[in-house]
RNA sequence: AGUCCCGUAGCUCAGCUGGUUAGAGCGCUACACUGAUAAUGUAGAGGUCCCCAGUUCAAGUCUGGGCGGGACUACCA
């Protein structure tokens, strides 16, 4: 407790950060802010995961100062808002980390290291930046509760995913099916889209393409196309990977494209054909001036190719055709080999017609299953169905095959000369990029069949292994799915109760992503995650999906009566005791899982399918998994689910925001939060994207050391939208300093300079409202109106017009009108009605500020919130965050004030501008402006504030101009707003006639309020709402004119005028002395002044005047003063000398 | 390729349901002020509101189509 005011020699936000910081933590603020609010309505709040391996960078700053900003507001709104910590510990970026860290690959895993050594590592390796996670959290001043948090490689987190999982199963959502992904075939390995979204997977390479004819097979179906022909008929279609053209099994067509038949001749062979393609794309095979070309005059491999369009068809009428198999080498089991329909087909590139082949793309699996139509599939000499490349990368060998369906199936004879070749050079290290690719072989081939249309070179974008460098293959794996498709509509649906910020991210990044929602593929071909918690028997006939560790542990126990097992690997451990201790004692991950064999209904032996779980289903699950649901807390449940807000990069979009939600359907049929913000990236300041790499990364320490917390938030927050990107300028946070911060102190500071000289503490009674003047009534009507918009701001989870609203109040209206304005009320004198509601209105706007800026930029906030309560103790509370959020009086505000001293500001800045024209100082003193008025309302509006606009201009008296005089020249405007509905077309016209009015029709017009006009043919009465009348010059003066107000100053100096001018010249040198000999304001003095001819006069007539001002004690002309001992001045460019001391 | 965001002064951004003179800050230039002073104020210069078409009496704002930057998802002939 204090009597004064803290008043500080510098500002420096840095320190205030770091003695904050200090302070919360020995007084352990932040757990207050939950504790105080025990039992009051929870705000629920989930913390996406951050990866502790990595190193926190400044765009976490700024998704984590959305995220405490909202907390902090519901907090100070009397919510208890509980947010827990967690880490994302499983998944890729570890294992690589590892792998770098080991030097090793993923082929010593198992060789060279264990599984059981690999991922101690990798445990030991996701939580090494731990300590700077923490530290940034602590240095941002993020609230978050890093006591307990949820870590997902944790056993019990894993046992909760265990059980969402076997729910999911029961459900029956869980299945096992093959799917086409990408796989390397180089590195022997599936790929995630994250290792495939790596910088440079993408490149362009040059393939040989090839357009080839399917020979339609004649029959009543396919009769409609040989209608006038005696030969073949072909369909073409176009491929940039002819490897897969022997697994064709489908032709896909759009049903809504039009396609033609067209007679020409193979350019290969020269044999007439007749072809099939879509009508639009004619043209990029023929060239329409050969249409008219005979086809006795073709030649072989020429450049003319003649050709002639039969007829017309729609795809859906191509539907069922069937054809010959392009390359029959190998048969396929079942329907295979006729067109179908596709909406993904369209006529952009190729020929319109699309060759399909199932077991190497994902858009030809998909179509090709709707439709019925078999996969080209191999049966290995293990018996297992294959695509027709293996997985080193080619065709399979014929002795890797099973004899019996080589029998029945394999074309050997033709087969033999292509098996065992690799369909990409790359993966032969016998062949260079220089040889023939297995597309080039294939082609030659087709072309000498009759069977190519086109063979060319074509560059397009292709994916290749960031590990290997080689070209990946679209390649079917099994995998795991957990059935998302069946609760899309549901999806859907809750998310239209979502309050996304951005809506547009909602409605359509993320709407449309479910409208298009495929099964999610939960299989991982790892080591460090969750591993699946499903055990099958070899022939895969029975299954068991593990729901709890006491299932499991049962289930061990029933494998061990059998025989399968030895001993129980988790023994010691006790069911149902949920310590740390406890589970510490098992491992649920691989390798120990992979050494559990259970035993099935039948007695057979039952192994865990090998895989891992995809990552995101670990973050995904985390409103269950925190809780270490429902194992642990069902009774909290209710209060902690759904959250009421998340917020996290829109990167997240598909990732941790659609886990959520696909969990919390599945789950609960209910969405997982109720409202999300999605941040837009931190760019660097030319907007490229930050790299350690590229040297331009921002160093989140280094930022907050030298800025302190509280403007970077600042920055991050009003700079732009959090949707939009940021280019992140470390200018730009300097500037809020200077800018908001700064102005604050100032204000601040001068609050405390004079409260604390008048002793000032608010323990006097409050001012009435009423009684205030009008410069205090005006700036708390701003600030209530302040308090409404950022209130309201908040609760709309906008914090940036919240922030810049504040910015705006604190340097505009309190610093640069109300303290500017109000500095002589300060000064000296004696308490009176004026000053103390000076103070009171000052010191409210102050204290409000702090807790409506509270939220973005915590620790300033809380200094100034605590200087400013030490010493009136007007709060309970020792922290703004413990405060309550202000409300606002709308009693308070008055929109009339608001008005009227924006006139008030107009009319100054008016007034002074004339003066910088006619270089008149503000200190010299005039003795009137001249206002017109053209309605009594603004003269009402203008008298209020008169004294304050003669003030801060310096001018004695304001003088009315009414009509009457005829001195006003007046402006007419047509009103649009008014006239357009009424009018419309005659618009134009109108604002012709009206803006040529003459000043006797104006005020014919004012007098009669309304105005008859002809335009064209019409006569139109025009009403006084119709036109703007102002004012715009009074002839003779000296005049300004600004949003239709007209101001007039009267620059004739009288001999009284300039004498006050001078004695205020005097004031001003005066208290420069002062201020130059560092005297304290309170310091009496003593003074002596030369005499002049020039200004004795002056000095004589306003000795008290000046003496008042400058607190001197005497005020006396001499003779003659010692230059020594004198300062001289310079007035007007006459020397005076003259001595100020101390009394 | 699809979806979404962004495009307004040299830079960073406002601009609400369309209304006729498009704003702010920074930077630049000039001036002023000086008991808030390593502050502050005022003014000036600076605009093809990305382009084209449309709707309308009226378009920075609405519609369609492009272009450019970014993100995500996908990669398919």
């Amino acid at each position: 407790m204090s009597n004064k005011f803290p008043e500080y020699k510098q500002f420096n936000l840095s320190q205030i950060n770091k003695d904050i910081q200090k302070w919360w933590e020995e007084d352990d603020t932040f757990h207050k802010s939950m504790s105080t609010r025990e039992g009051k309505p929870t705000f629920v709040f989930y913390e996406g995961p951050p990866s502790a391996n990595g190193q926190p960078g400044i765009h976490h700053v700024m998704a984590r100062t959305i995220k405490d900003t909202f907390c902090r507001y519901k907090t100070m709104q009397g919510f208890l808002v509980k947010r827990k910590a967690g880490w994302d510990t499983h998944g890729l970026p570890v294992e690589l980390g590892v792998e770098k860290l080991l030097g090793i690959t993923k082929e010593d895993i198992g060789k060279n290291i264990t599984v059981a050594e690999y991922n101690a590592a990798c445990r030991k390796e996701v939580m090494k930046y731990t300590d700077q996670w923490e530290e940034l959290t602590r240095q941002m001043g993020y609230w978050v509760n890093m006591d307990d948090p949820y870590i997902t490689y944790d056993n019990r987190y894993i046992e909760t995913l265990w059980h969402l999982l076997s729910k999911l199963y029961k459900k029956g959502m869980l299945y096992k099916g093959y799917t086409i992904q990408p796989f390397s075939p180089a590195a022997g390995t599936g790929l995630s889209s994250h290792e495939l979204n790596q910088p440079g997977c993408y490149r362009d390479v040059k393939d040989t393409t090839a357009t080839v004819q399917f020979k339609v097979v004649r029959n009543e179906q396919s009769e409609q196309l040989f209608e006038g022909e005696e030969g073949d008929v072909h369909f073409v279609a176009w491929t940039t990977t002819p490897w897969t053209l022997p697994s064709n099994t489908a032709l896909a067509v759009g049903p809504k494209v039009t396609y033609v038949k067209v007679r020409t001749f193979n350019p290969y062979t020269g044999t007439p054909s007749t072809v099939v393609l879509a009508k639009d794309l004619v043209k990029a095979y023929f060239k329409a001036e050969h249409a008219e070309v005979d086809f006795s005059e073709y030649e072989v491999g020429g450049k003319v190719l003649p050709y002639e369009v039969i007829s017309e068809f729609k795809g859906a009428d191509l539907a069922g055709i069937s054809y010959e198999q392009l390359i029959p080498w190998v048969k396929p089991d079942g329907d295979a080999f006729r067109v179908i329909t596709g909406d993904f087909v369209t006529t952009e590139d190729g020929t319109g017609i699309v060759h399909i082949a199932p077991t190497f793309g994902a858009d030809d699996d998909r179509v090709a299953k709707q439709s019925g139509i078999a996969p080209l599939i191999m049966i290995d000499n293990e018996g297992k169905r294959q695509p027709m490349v293996d997985r080193t990368g080619k065709f399979f060998a014929i002795e890797d095959l099973d004899a019996d369906f080589v029998a029945s199936n394999v074309n050997v004879e033709a087969y033999k000369e292509y098996a065992g070749m690799y369909v990409k050079n790359a993966y032969d290290n016998n062949l260079t990029e220089k040889d023939p690719t297995l597309d080039v072989h294939i082609s030659v081939m087709l072309k000498k069949e009759n069977k190519a249309f086109k063979v060319e070179k074509h560059t397009h974008n292709y994916p290749h292994c960031w590990r290997t460098d080689k070209p990946i293959l679209y390649y079917p794996l099994d995998s795991w799915f957990i059935r998302t498709t069946a609760v899309r509509d549901r999806m859907i649906e809750l998310n239209k109760t979502i309050n996304w910020k951005p809506g547009s991210t909602g409605t359509g990044r993320f709407g449309n992503w479910l409208e298009n929602l495929v099964d999610w593929n939960l299989s991982r071909s790892r080591y460090w995650g969750t591993p699946l918690p499903i055990w099958r028997t070899e022939d895969g006939t029975e299954e068991k999906c593990i729901g709890s560790t006491e299932e499991l542990v049962g289930e061990i126990a029933k494998a061990m009566e059998a025989g399968y097992m030895d001993n129980n690997p988790y023994e010691g451990f006790e069911v149902g005791v949920n310590t740390k201790d406890n589970y510490d004692k098992i491992d649920l991950h691989r390798p120990y899982v992979d050494d559990i064999v259970l035993v099935s209904s039948k007695g057979e032996k039952m192994f865990r399918e090998p895989d891992l779980i995809d990552v995101w289903f670990d973050s995904g699950a985390m409103p269950y998994a925190q809780q270490h649901y429902p194992f642990e807390n069902t009774d909290v449940m209710k209060d902690v689910f759904p959250a009421d807000f998340i917020a996290e990069g829109v990167d997240q979009t598909r990732g941790w925001f659609f886990t959520l939600h696909a969990i919390a359907t599945m789950i609960d049929d209910s969405v997982s939060f109720k409202t999300v913000i999605s941040n837009g990236l931190v760019l660097d300041k030319k907007g490229n994207k930050m790299s350690k790499r590229l040297g331009n990364a921002v160093d989140p320490f280094e930022t907050i050391d030298k800025y302190g917390s509280d403007p970077l938030r600042w920055y991050m927050t009003t700079n732009a939208q959090p949707w939009d990107n940021l280019k992140f300028d470390i200018n730009g946070i300097d500037e809020v300093r200077r800018k908001f911060f700064g102005t604050l102190y100032n204000t601040y500071s001068f609050f405390a300079l004079y409260a604390n000289i008048d002793g000032f503490n608010y323990s006097e009674e409050e001012v009435a409202f009423e009684e205030r003047p009008e410069l205090d009534r005006w700036i708390l009507s701003l600030l209530n109106s302040l308090i409404k918009e950022v209130g309201e701001s908040y609760e709309n989870y906008d914090a940036t017009r919240a922030g810049r609203a504040i910015s705006e109040f604190v340097g505009e209206n309190l610093s640069n009108w109300f303290v500017r304005l109000s500095r002589k009320r300060y000064w000296g004198g004696e308490m009176n009605t004026d000053k103390l509601s000076a103070y009171q209105t000052l010191y409210t706007c102050l204290l409000n500020v702090a807790k409506l800026a509270a939220p973005i930029a915590p620790f300033y906030m809380d200094q100034l919130f605590n200087d400013l309560n030490a010493v009136t103790n007007k709060e309970t509370k020792q922290s703004v965050h413990l405060a309550t959020f202000p409300s606002y009086d709308e009693a308070l505000i008055n929109k009339d004030l608001e008005e009227r001293m924006n006139i008030a500001q107009r009319v100054s800045s008016m007034v002074l501008g004339l003066r910088r024209k006619e270089k008149l100082k503000v200190r010299q003193p005039l003795s009137k402006i001249m206002v017109p008025v053209l309605n009594e309302q603004f003269q009402t509006q203008m008298e209020a504030v008169e004294e304050i606009i003669k003030a801060e201009i310096n001018v004695k008296e304001v003088e009315y101009l009414t009509d009457s005089a005829g001195v006003i020249k007046k402006k007419i405007k047509p009103n649009f707003k008014t006239l357009g509905p009424k009018y419309g077309k005659l618009m134009k016209q109108i604002a012709g006639a009206v803006n040529g009015m003459s000043q006797e029709d104006i005020a014919a017009f004012e007098k009669a309020e309304t105005f008859n006009i002809t335009v064209g043919d019409e006569n139109i009465a025009l009403a006084m709402d119709d036109v703007e009348i102002m004012s715009e010059d009074i002839p003779g003066w000296l005049v300004a004119n600004e949003g239709g107000v007209t101001v007039a100053l009267d620059v004739t100096l009288t001999e009284e005028l300039r004498n006050e001018g001078v004695a205020r010249e005097f004031i001003n040198r005066i208290q420069n002395i002062r201020k130059d000999s560092d005297f304290e304001v309170t310091d009496k003095v003593n003074i002596l002044i030369a005499k002049t001819e020039e200004f004795d006069a002056a000095l004589a007539e306003h000795a008290d005047y000046i003496s008042n001002q400058t607190l001197a004690a005497s005020l006396e002309v001499v003779a003659k003063l010692d230059e020594a001992s004198a300062h001289k001045i310079d007035i007007d460019g006459t020397e005076v000398l003259i001595a100020v001391n101390k009394q």
